[in-house]
DNA sequence: TCAACATTGACAGTATACTGACTATCTGTA
DNA sequence: TACAGATAGTCAGTATACTGTCAATGTTGA
């Protein structure tokens, strides 16, 4: 009989929502979700980028992440700016207030970290980082780089 | 510098992401998402739970739950019966297709999970599946079972 | 018995996530 | 240069996931 419960996508599912749930709670005063955090976090190492080039380098589709920067756009933490040489497309950039988020934010998701790592040591915590990337995939972007 | 792309919430929602997509690939003839399967192999197990008893066994939100379950009624893969002494709540029982589906359903999960976990050795995949465990947290159902 | 309280499921509203289609624009090639 | 095909971003539509609210019904205690 298929155990449900205990299959690897079942519980992926799961410590999904509880790794959301808690870094909600950590980032609920800055009106943020964790996918607007993850955004603003690539935004933190490369201001800049196209709406796709953003999409490639956070894994986001690309329909999704126009709405994640709509969101941002009207809390006032990222614009859009017209691309010089692209009519068709838009640099992200952040703004002051979503650059100074980056100390507090990152705060937060470290706390989030420990939270929700409480049960595992440092070892096992390396281990799930490694066997989750693993898991995750080819991430095209970064496998074909040049071509 | 926060370094997001490392991070376990974001590792986790990506390889989510890519469990959803492979299990949607395999179940896909026969007009699944990986939730209605999910909610389907919990019923293989129990069925005529009520919506309140199947939320907490399957850890999924109420308001979510109904609205799968909406969607299995309507490709006729479970049915709604009246409670027979609470006029409140439902019994949610399979249909015999919904019974028939266990166990190609089952070849197709088993078929995702070796393509997800493609990269990884068994005893890799069985330590996963402890430290997801850990990750997801306390389910109150079965940590207060007759409170 | 009856009033206070709890529970069941539905509904409205918001935010992801993804598909497919579409417009505007860009690029490469004949 | 002109055109065919590719690309950037949006929009409509669907499915989760969750919050808050509500009506109907149960339950409990005075």
């Amino acid at each position: 009989m298929y155990d449900v419960e205990n299959s690897i996508g079942f519980l992926l599912s799961k410590a999904y929502q509880r790794a959301w749930a808690l870094l909600r709670e950590e980032i609920e005063q800055y009106e943020l979700t964790p996918p607007q955090f993850a955004l603003l976090a690539f935004l933190w190492r490369e201001d800049g980028l196209t709406q796709t080039e953003l999409s490639e380098t956070g894994q986001i589709d690309r329909t999704t992440l126009g709405g994640l920067i709509d969101r941002l756009e009207k809390t006032g933490l990222v614009e859009r700016r017209p691309h010089p040489r692209d009519r068709r497309a838009y640099q992200i950039h952040l703004t002051s207030r979503g650059r100074e988020l980056e100390v507090p934010l990152s705060d937060c998701a470290t706390r989030t970290l420990a939270r929700l790592t409480n049960g595992l040591t440092e070892t096992e915590v390396s281990e799930l980082r490694r066997m989750l990337t693993i898991l995750r995939g080819e991430r095209t972007v970064y496998d074909f780089p040049a071509c």
